[in-house]
DNA sequence: GGGTTGACTGTTC
DNA sequence: CGAACAGCCAACC
């Protein structure tokens, strides 16, 4: 039953590690779905939970949060402001309009 | 230790 | 297209 339970060792849950993991993977200029990490963690519905990762999850350089946007194109939110993270993705390529990712599925990266 | 909340999503009406 | 519902996981009270 310790298999699942190592996982405190650095305070993160597996399902957290997992996602930061695969968030991690996400190339620059391109942006990814709670549902999609979910799904990338084997949890795929938890996208509620993903976001409350994210949330709490402090900003690493490693962990690109304002490369999650909604499944929709929506931005989503950001812990730093929806102003901080449109900066961030417009800054590397991404075309943010009216508070949703332009041609989103475009730059939509999906784990495989 | 149980109920509520939240950076969500897909289905159904 | 918009509103309602039900799942999901961790944090909070």
């Amino acid at each position: 039953m310790l298999r699942a339970m190592s996982y405190k060792l650095q305070d993160l849950t597996e399902f957290e590690q997992k996602i930061l993991c695969v968030l991690r993977r996400v190339p620059r200029g391109k942006v990814t779905t709670y549902g999609e990490l979910a799904r990338a963690v084997g949890r795929p519905g938890a996208a509620r939970a993903v976001g409350n990762v994210l949330h709490k999850n402090p900003d690493s350089p490693k962990v690109p949060c304002h490369r999650v946007v909604k499944n929709d194109g929506q931005l989503g939110g950001y812990a730093g402001g929806p102003k901080k993270k449109i900066s961030l993705l417009k800054a590397e390529g991404v075309k943010v309009e009216d508070g949703r990712v332009v041609d989103f599925r475009n730059k939509f990266y999906r784990f495989k």
